[in-house]
DNA sequence: GATGTATTATACCAATCAGTTAATTAACCA
DNA sequence: TGGTTAATTAACTGATTGGTATAATACATC
């Protein structure tokens, strides 16, 4: 894997467990333990995954007691939605109608 | 790398090579040695990586003599983008006052 | 048919990944 | 001190990745 932020966020996201611990932690931070409890794997699968999601920046993660409490760090995701931005008028079919409106107010304008 | 749809594009977006090849491709369909020249690499490499592309669902390939002529096809970011919007709230410090402002905009319409 | 050009297939390599089990660290409690 | 809970580290495995060199295929032209 690459090692630009951009390769490293979109890596860390190519993998529905680390999506799904990242959709709980959007519900507010937890324990590892916890955040282990839905699925069927080892914990120290889910320690690699929250390294991975670390290492990205999309998680940080704090102490207390002999927890290690996870918390979402969106940040990163700006720049994949900032980079998928750039293709929307080729995805989004009522993209060139908005585009169109645009151009007519401001035409209207001028 | 997992299977379902959405890790597959995220995967392929997460190589810096595939991501300026779909940057190249965004303005024009063109061919496989055409979007090698820019990279030091060799052209089976390249081959491989448009074979990742296409696996995602991100380019289509024709055939034109003996060229096979690579096609954006963006169709699988929609679901990026539909993905990241929703923590568009925990990355993008304006949203708060967007959502503030259109909730005015609702109550006063109603 | 022979030659040149565009592209893919095959076979190989080193590095990384995703997962496991077993051992270890760290903190709390009694 | 010893025991329990939380989490990580270490060591291992099998599968995948990203790259290469070389060979094969497909088409166009001579």
């Amino acid at each position: 894997m690459e090692h630009d932020q951009l390769s490293l966020t979109f890596a860390a996201l190519a993998d529905p467990t680390r999506r799904a611990i990242l959709a709980r932690l959007a519900s507010g931070e937890t324990s590892v333990t916890e955040l282990a409890r839905p699925f069927e794997m080892t914990l120290p699968g889910i320690s690699k995954h929250l390294k991975v999601l670390e290492h990205a920046g999309l998680i940080t993660r704090g102490r207390e007691a002999q927890w290690r409490p996870c918390k979402l760090n969106a940040g990163p995701m700006k720049g994949i939605a900032n980079w998928v931005e750039d293709y929307r008028r080729f995805y989004d079919a009522s993209f060139d109608r908005l585009a169109e409106y645009l151009k007519e107010i401001q035409d209207q304008e001028n």
